[in-house]
DNA sequence: GATCTGTCTATTGTTTACGATGTTGTGACC
DNA sequence: GGTCACAACATCGTAAACAATAGACAGATC
């Protein structure tokens, strides 16, 4: 079962772990369900320690849900828990902007601009919602980057991963609109106005959330309730979108190439969002 | 070499991360050092499988340094890193104190308040450095509660326990005036005066800073994990560049009891801070 | 003496197998 | 209908083994 490119630079957790991210985000692994080691390591071409870390790291990072002797869970947000996100988001972010304005070097300013430009450019020529949506990841955390304090950087990071999570179903409807909004920040930063930055950012990131709520339908928080109305869930695919929550004893889940199978580094996986 | 004891509610991992956290504030895990598995796994009486959970946990959280194929070590803060901790605390906190103060109810203002008032009462009594140490660590958390935001909550606590770390020896020595402002911030957000908490929680922790600063000396740079380069190339992977370089390749590490061993539920560990 | 090279050792990364334990759902029974 | 015992399932932990590799060290070469 030893998979024959011998180039194991990194542990296969980490891949196990993206693996399962794109997964994830792609609601491969739907809302709810119930995410058995022994499944994933088979569909990944792995044993069941590496998917043991790599699922509790989805834990900590706010992905699934350990249940001790039981198993992991597909989180899906409830409305507090998208009020909290945009919260901790608006926070987050819209200090990173500040700091990012004052440390910001010519070369920093340069680089955010370049993102925008790409995106402008992506928007014309119609590019995948994907990509785009690996663009915006891209801006923020490059803002982050900028603004020089790794545990910020850390945090940032982990909101920006569920922001994908969040935005998959939806991603490309509000795009235009942001990328004015990013680059509107991006001007700032570039120019040194920290204050203006931040309340730029903290805008966008509440208009970002207005978007969210208005186009995504949110759970009802307890969870006995299935059937989420898939009413005003845009075409915008979502396979398996009304998943009743609680009891999905044996979601099946589809299967899905081994992880690890042949590929040096580049790894051409669909989208490849996380920067750095 | 099954421990006797049946009650297993918690996965042993909790209990060998936890333990691990207070070796590592004790020192008895000191900077630098070389964590190897099996030697931790036998000194705490467990199995390979749990020791490297917990060191991926640690590793996550920034306690220790995680090289791919050679090992785990313990880090110490450099100056970088001591900046941007406080950096962070100042901005969490100051907020959390804000949203304290909009959303605190009778009972959350009487529990910090009861908070200060059993500190109070352990600076006259003389009480262990080590219990001031958690009730400080409970009263950051509980602010951190009453602002009722999981993510923030949860971020927080990391930087909490970094902040045990830090602090273990010179614990005592910033004690009763710390207690001063926890009162005030406690007041402050008892009687909803949000942007005074926030701004008292700020003075707060960079007056926390500037002590640890002129009584703790900070090891020159070039310490734990690698500098990101701040925006430009995104692709780039850079493989952990500066290395611990402080070189203590098998720094000999004290024996422990083993975890686990019997003991239901209460867990008599010397100090118990994590508060919830 | 300094540098390069090859070997050796220690440690991690991963797999496999097994037993123990806890959770869940089910069906018998009252 | 409600309760209890039981079986199925999945995790949790242990143990043992092996491959791969990073680093240390000794030896050869310049």
């Amino acid at each position: 079962m030893v998979d024959p490119s011998p180039i194991h630079a990194v542990p296969l957790r980490e891949h196990v772990y993206e693996r399962l991210q794109e997964m994830l985000i792609a609601r491969v692994l739907p809302p709810g369900g119930h995410l058995v080691e022994e499944r994933l390591a088979g569909q990944l071409g792995v044993s069941r320690g590496p998917v043991r870390e790599a699922l509790q790291r989805l834990h900590r990072d706010g992905w699934v849900t350990l249940r001790p002797r039981y198993g992991a869970f597909v989180n899906q947000p409830t409305p507090d828990q998208v009020t909290e996100f945009f919260e901790a988001r608006e926070l987050l972010e819209s200090w990173a902007a500040s700091l990012a304005a004052q440390r910001c070097t010519d070369g920093d300013g340069a680089a955010l601009l370049r993102i925008c430009d790409e995106a402008d450019e992506g928007l014309r020529t119609g590019r995948a919602a994907g990509e785009m949506a690996a663009l915006t990841a891209r801006f923020h955390t490059t803002v982050l980057e900028i603004a020089r304090n790794h545990i910020l950087l850390e945090f940032g990071r982990q909101l920006s991963h569920r922001s994908r999570w969040f935005f998959a179903p939806l991603v490309s409807s509000l795009a235009p609109r942001a990328w004015e909004e990013h680059r509107a920040v991006a001007e700032l930063i570039g120019s040194g106005r920290a204050d203006e930055a931040a309340a730029a950012m903290r805008t966008h990131i509440s208009e970002s959330r207005d978007a969210y709520l208005e186009t995504q339908p949110v759970a009802p928080d307890g969870g006995a309730d299935a059937a989420v109305p898939a009413a005003a869930v845009p075409a915008a695919a979502v396979p398996a979108a009304a998943v009743p929550d609680a009891a999905v004893p044996h979601a099946a889940v589809p299967d899905a190439a081994p992880v690890g199978a042949g590929r040096p580094a580049g790894d051409a996986l669909p989208s490849r969002a996380a920067p750095t």
